[in-house]
DNA sequence: TAGAGTGCGTGAATCGTTTCAAAGGCGATT
DNA sequence: AATCGCCTTTGAAACGATTCACGCACTCTA
């Protein structure tokens, strides 16, 4: 088909085309590439003629199933428009640049079947490693596929095994700062917008949340509202309000959400109903993102250390394949910072 | 090396292992995993069941090399991390998907190197179509590659030539809804924050800036103050706001952000330097991203069908690759919107 | 019972590259 | 003139999956 405006032959020139316009073999065109150091002067020229003359691009499948390897590495977060994975993101990319490494990144949207199957697209594909924000249990298949000889670590989570490393941020501390400054403002009823349990960092929060109030001596089947919702986002923040409203009971006073894109949803929902900010409700979000401070009423947060999360998180994977068997799996764990604004304190 | 925990064989077991151990010939388990219903059950079950005890996982690379070709796509947005783009990639992964199409989506952080590399990689691993949005005059290489058999959709842009199809937004009148709304609300002094005008939608709301002027009957070498940034981000702004203040003669009553990442930024700076918004200077932004209607003074800003945009351009695509040569290159265009908030006008 | 038809399975050729042992060419050394 | 070593180039063997013409064993029909 298409005889269109396409070039004359429809399938794209290989390195024999190459070869054999330049009038060598194959191998020489091959080290022209590869080696150009190992090739006369003026051989080379003609290859890079030839090259030119037929739009020669390298075929990645042939060259990768030659060579048994490619310089990729994959991560898979939890949603590539919250700009907290972003952040993330470009501290791996910044990592992975230096060693000439390429990154494939995926979304999994917190969903553990979209986050199998780009693991199992990522294994087909022969990367290096992956970094992963698991969505849900699934430490099983994390674990064969490092059997299987592709390196994890575990990206803004805790690993829960000694033989695979993690970068994290202490999520239990983080839920904690959030509950200490409610309480420390006299609040002993708080809702809090979480995503599911499987989900590490909601979990973790979670105990913090419930620590941080036994240490108040509050009992939480009175001072917690608990409100779960499916998608960390502001629609789900939105939705997320619109249930606790719907709840029987007193209202609560103040309002902790898991991050700052539900945070921002709940604050939109709060206006329509026309509550007062931070009279009627205190408002703490998660993550500290780039419009956090901006709001209408500036958002408390919990700030972590992004691009470093990501940063390191490559940098541990990368050392992990250069080591071999001396590498030590570690986990490290960074330590989260309460900004505190408007939503909550209105002194700040 | 690693003779750690990992599996026995340090190679990956291929479809040759499966074979020896189900004791049949290489082209039965090609089978099972390709056309299952030509195997008879009992064969198909031994296949499947030595595939399960090997964890045997296809090879991308050999898998293509032998097809030639995959169901993938690429796409290069200006900046992953803007809400915009991520809004539209959602839409290309919702059209894509309905085609079993994978998306490779990469960043080009408005580098024209950036996005050549990319470029080059999709190809090297034979991609069947591209969309991108180009950081410079980059429609050469996109002409070559197209003439190499790969189908490109521009992306935010609007095609300059007839044979190669796009899907974008009226910046012109976009740039134009800013000005004219600015101008209506009496300004006649009003800043311009811009990025390279080798960015297409740059170029392009000046056009539509320079006109509404024009029709207001107002001198831009007096009416406009133009700043140039080089990253389109709340950094750039900030630093535009900057660059603006460090200027000598009457400053602006009214500003105008080429989108409203940058206008985050701005209204960051402004906040820093004590301006009042709107009555010292009022702000309008571009792209009416997720958090524009929430911030401290809801920001002004001109709407786009972001999905929309993604999906069409996608299905341009598929449909330009499916059609084949009686396919018809088009330009879609659809309309802009502008939204009045605050930061514009107090009465909103 | 021969012949045709059908359903399964085989195995070699193929995709485009890299790699590597070996060969060729040439000047320098003995 | 023979030998050595160096530099350059060659050509064939991989890599792992897919494909396809073919063969085998069986059943069905005339």
């Amino acid at each position: 088909m298409s005889t269109t405006t396409r070039g004359r032959a429809d399938r794209r020139p290989s390195i024999t085309d190459v070869a054999k316009r330049a009038g060598v073999s194959v191998g020489t065109v091959s080290n022209v590439l590869n080696r150009p150091d190992q090739v006369s002067d003026t051989t080379r020229d003609r290859v890079l003629v030839a090259i030119e003359e037929l739009q020669f691009v390298r075929n990645a499948s042939a060259r990768q199933l030659r060579a048994g390897t490619i310089q990729t590495v994959g991560a898979i977060v939890l949603d590539i428009a919250n700009p907290f994975f972003t952040e993330v993101a470009r501290g791996v990319e910044d990592r992975l640049a230096a060693d000439e490494y390429t990154l494939m990144l995926s979304s999994s949207d917190e969903d553990p079947e979209r986050e199998a199957r780009y693991l199992r697209l990522f294994e087909e594909h022969g990367v290096q490693g992956v970094m992963v924000t698991p969505s849900a249990g699934s430490l099983d298949t994390l674990l064969a596929l490092r059997d299987r000889g592709i390196d994890v670590v575990l990206l803004d989570t805790t690993s829960p095994v000694d033989d695979i490393s993690s970068v994290a941020v202490d999520d239990v501390r983080g839920g904690a700062l959030a509950i200490e400054h409610l309480v420390g403002l006299g609040h002993t009823r708080i809702a809090f917008i979480n995503g599911p349990l499987t989900i590490k960092q909601c979990h973790d929060r979670r105990e913090g949340v419930l620590s941080a109030l036994a240490g108040a001596g509050l009992d939480p089947a009175d001072a917690l509202v608990e409100i779960t919702i499916g998608s960390l986002n502001a629609d789900g923040g939105e939705a997320g309000i619109n249930q606790l409203f719907a709840l029987p009971g007193d209202r609560p006073t103040a309002l902790f959400c898991v991050n700052d894109l539900t945070a921002l949803g709940a604050l939109r929902a709060l206006r329509a109903h026309g509550v007062g900010i931070p009279a009627e409700m205190a408002v703490v979000g998660y993550d500290d993102v780039v419009f956090a401070s901006m709001l209408t009423v500036p958002l408390t947060s919990v700030r972590q250390p992004t691009h470093q999360l990501g940063w390191t998180a490559a940098d541990l994977l990368l050392r992990q394949r250069s080591e071999g068997a001396s590498f030590q799996h570690q986990r490290v764990q960074f330590q989260p910072e309460l900004v505190v604004r408007g939503s909550s304190d209105p002194s700040a």
